[in-house]
DNA sequence: ATAATTTATTAGTCTATTCTAACTTTGTAG
DNA sequence: CTACAAAGTTAGAATAGACTAATAAATTAT
């Protein structure tokens, strides 16, 4: 059984392996803000259960077995989240501190209930895929907002970060999954885009625009 | 804010000083199955907390802050355990372990909504009282099957254990909180009771007489 | 291709929580 | 009132996880 230290090591890793599968001890220690000699010795440890393969002065990857163990946890992570926005009432601002907490809970029924509960959901409040019970993890075909142009018409599909200062402010936006947006100006300096939402005009920085994932309805 | 460490033996304190108040260390060593000398120097940090009362070779006492502070650690297991059972399906008998991890998330909103979700209860799924926000906690004035007598009639108000085994045997012999139960005769010797529950006859021995509070209905 | 910068590792320290072994106090049985 | 058992404490060590300072390897930039 890993600890909570070490499902925290875990999550971090499968987080930062979306792109290249490897990931480097300093950017573990950034995100997790943890000093890198902390990060290696973890990594030694998680090397000798087999979550990680290490060698010194390389970047680290997830076994297999890593892998799977990281995404149970986010599997953990997003039915929680989903559970406490349809079953109990919370916005999607509010969830994440606490999954982040229930996450650890070790119930294998606990989980599976809420996900029964919630008619197996394929995604979260935020538009993420949760991992199946064999921490198989499949993402819709999304682009970023950032990615498009002048004139498509979009769906917000899911938001790449999940904490409650960003999602207040798209509440106060009205944008949730689902809305959608038109680009009708985009400025080349910096990315910032001018959108209609709904009948409201609305400027969105290039910060916000990498974060939101939308998904092309132009006719 | 206390670590889960603490948290646990705020808990077995407030659990241990049901009658006199006072704890010893040894009780106290073997309610949480830890070594005398390692609990000597987590009441000295208690203390320093101001969340015990502590003097060398003496018993423990909780102080009103510490008791405080463990009511509502319980108020958090037993909203919970209300909640697993109300809200999710589950059976009195599965929900001790997963309230014993719950009991520590931090997030007072959480529970707030489980209160409000439940319509604030005054009692968990084993009839025990819910403390109240501020660690109040209101026993009913039950008695123990063990000290009724031949011919009474009672009803099942709580149960003393909350364990798997112990409410999966409850549970064999249709025993709920509600069921009535007659006693039809009770042996001197080790307290083992005939009774009768409904139509059924039963024996129940004198240590899960003890664990079972009851009501007494008798005409 | 060599210096400068960044990244990673080693070595040693710290805190929280636990343990064992040895000693001290308290309380009780004659 | 003593002697012994039970309860409690002290001292010293272990483990997990984190840190800092110093060193080493790898990368980048001239």
């Amino acid at each position: 059984m890993n600890s909570l230290t070490e499902e925290n090591y875990l999550k971090a890793l499968l987080a930062l392996s979306t792109n290249s599968d490897e990931v480097s001890i300093n950017d573990l220690a950034k995100h997790l803000d943890i000093k890198m000699p902390t990060v290696t010795s973890m990594m030694k440890k998680l090397a000798s259960k087999k979550l990680v393969q290490y060698e010194s002065y390389k970047p680290v990857k997830l076994t297999k077995k890593g892998k799977q163990e990281a995404a149970i946890i986010v599997r953990k992570h997003r039915l929680t989240e989903m559970f406490l926005v349809e079953k109990m009432g919370f916005g999607w601002e509010q969830v994440h501190d606490i999954a982040e907490q229930i996450e650890h809970i070790k119930s294998p029924p606990f989980f599976d209930k809420m996900d029964e509960l919630l008619g197996f959901p394929k995604l979260d409040p935020h538009g993420s895929p949760i991992p199946d019970k064999t921490g198989k993890i499949v993402w819709k075909h999304y682009e970023k907002l950032s990615d498009c142009k002048k004139g498509d018409t979009l769906m917000l599909s899911a938001v790449l970060n999940s904490s409650a200062d960003f999602l207040k402010f798209l509440n106060s936006r009205n944008l949730k999954l689902g809305t959608h947006i038109i680009i009708d100006a985009i400025e080349p300096f910096d990315g910032t885009m001018s959108v209609s939402i709904g009948k409201r005009k609305e400027i969105l920085s290039g910060l916000v625009c990498e974060k939101l994932l939308v998904e092309n309805i132009t006719h």
